[in-house]
DNA sequence: GTCTATAGGTAGATAGAC
DNA sequence: GTCTATCTACCTATAGAC
């Protein structure tokens, strides 16, 4: 079946994502220009408004398809054990998910400011309600005496910060693996939170 | 003694850099106008370029003023005793140094991109200096027996994510006091590397 | 759907008067 | 040292041809 001459629909609209989140994360949001993505996917600068109403509107879909995207994947992981077991796990899963993403984590950390009000409070939603899922493990680690933690809301924030942070030093082929450097966060993780390691 | 007219030298430098801290830590340093900085500052733009070579040398003043200024003190500070001691009096020391400097530190870890690449690596280099001062104590520990941690090099990138996590969400007047923060963090932080605590 | 062209505005940096 | 004025370049976004 014929297609309509130049119709690259399904094709330029991911490229374009794809061509933000790389530009952005190099560079900053404010500092790349439509021009610059719209010479990264190969087309001229007016094309881009075809696949999105504007450039704040590129930021906004990365942040919150990258959010949501995370929720859903550490829901479906459904943690279950005791406390201490699914405080590893959470690690696991932050680790695994963040490694292979550090272009959008970058972004979703740094450039929360060039979002609009109404937009950065979508984003800040989300992020609460990925934290609340660690801050109820170390809850009821603390309940069940497995944890000594004295603030779990201090303790979820910082953790966070802990494993997030692995993104601004991680480097594939790197001294050591994914797997090692999980190993060794779990171990700083679960010791952070006064856990018998087993 | 008769000041020439007009001359504020001496004033307006500073204020220069506060202004340019400020904004750049507010929106960003590629969002940041040399006009917006005048603005601020209450002169034209043009005026600017009497303390400044350019846009580019107020980021990087700032980031070097603020990395040896925490190296400076660090230094200072001598920190003795045993690994545990020195451990937890780091983590005190880092914590107030940078609580009060919140917008310095955001600047220091979000604004590395728009450096020049001569500019990045000399920051990189005194990020390094004030890395090992922290990966040294955790050496000593382990060497000890006092601390069990799977890799210093990890767990003292770890650490600093963590601790300097703390200005991504402290806000004077929250929830805990500066003291009640510092308290929390300490003990996270002599759990992680498996310490046991005082 | 993509192009060219352009509107309307702002950027960093400099020149020369005072 | 600061001002006004300006240069050159770039920006986001839109209009209309194909």
């Amino acid at each position: 079946m014929a297609r309509k001459q130049g119709s690259h629909a399904g094709i330029t609209g991911p490229k374009v994502q794809d061509a933000a989140l790389r530009l952005f994360a190099q560079h900053g949001y404010a500092a790349v220009s439509m021009r610059q993505i719209a010479a990264e996917v190969g087309v001229q600068a007016g094309a881009l408004y075809n696949y999105t109403a504007d450039k704040q509107s590129l930021l906004f879909d990365l942040l919150r398809g990258n959010m949501t995207e995370l929720i859903d994947a550490l829901d479906a992981a459904a943690l279950t054990g005791t406390p201490l077991a699914r405080l590893d796990a959470f690690t696991r899963f932050h680790i695994r998910f963040h490694l292979p993403r550090r272009d959008t984590v970058f972004l979703s950390y740094m450039e929360l400011r060039n979002l609009t009000d109404e937009n950065f409070a979508q984003i800040a939603e989300l992020r609460r309600a990925y934290e609340d899922r660690l801050e109820d493990i170390l809850h009821d680690g603390v309940a069940s005496g497995d944890f000594t933690v004295p603030d779990c809301r201090v303790a979820t924030l910082g953790l966070i910060a802990l494993l997030t942070g692995i993104t601004n030093w991680y480097r594939p082929g790197g001294r050591l693996t994914a797997a090692e450097i999980e190993a060794n966060y779990c171990t700083l993780v679960c010791q952070s939170v006064g856990a018998r390691l087993a």
